[in-house]
DNA sequence: GTACATGCAAATATTTTGCAAAGAC
DNA sequence: GTCTTTGCAAAATATTTGCATGTAC
């Protein structure tokens, strides 16, 4: 794979950002459309996952990315105020009865839990 | 709610078919668009869902939907031949926990293995 | 120089919405 | 009769693709 600044700029923008769960819509805004495309990063963020450096999180419809190299997580959308919030994976322990109980071989998994968050629970009661 | 035709043919469906996981587009085609317009099949899934008649899953981005009547169940999705394995929810006696932890209220889960099932992983290699 | 990557525009796919007409209770 | 639901068409949202041009190696 190239080093293009393109891909240079994506992934400085997660590391400028906590590794904070982006989708393209913001990854694209944040860095300015002269910087890059929408389709560009479309391609960039489904290559980087391809190659295992970024993590794919499916919530509500809509495709989120977020730097792999740190250990592999989950998040809880709060359905009030959107945010996520990242939550360590639990699950792997599971998966080989999984795939020995199935006769399956898992490549990935994705898990999303939705709620209302400390703040939103409180004020929308 | 309103016990429609429409909302009657949903269902049947489910029940005609096992159970199985169906998206927007795969319900509208098996009833035909003479019996139900697909943003009436999108509306339904909707109010179904709120309900808690029906289980949403996300895979890919897309939405699919099966009858909740039955235990609460994930899927793992062969990305070889695209086909839906129920599996059983394994996650619910960890979400209390999760919720301790971060001061979060769980509402929903959504979880999605992919791999490859019994049998592309012999063909596919 | 070549193969891969990008920008742009257009297409596709999926889901949502407004509004008038039809149907359930 | 009233309130909900539907069909239709149009919009909104998210993602993908073709193709000519640009750039990393």
């Amino acid at each position: 794979m190239r080093m293009t600044k393109q891909r240079k700029a994506i992934i400085d923008l997660f590391g400028q950002n906590d590794n904070q769960a982006l989708n393209a819509d913001m990854i694209h805004n944040m860095l300015g459309n002269e910087e890059m495309n929408l389709s560009t990063v479309y391609r960039n963020m489904d290559k980087l996952t391809e190659l295992g450096l970024v993590q794919r999180i499916i919530i509500n419809t809509v495709a989120y990315y977020c730097l792999a190299n740190s250990t592999h997580r989950h998040f809880m959308l709060c359905t009030n105020c959107k945010k996520l919030i990242p939550i360590h994976c639990f699950l792997k322990k599971m998966l080989p009865a999984l795939e020995e109980e199935n006769d399956f071989s898992i490549t990935s998994h994705d898990m999303t839990i939705l709620g209302l968050c400390h703040t939103c629970k409180n004020i929308a009661g």
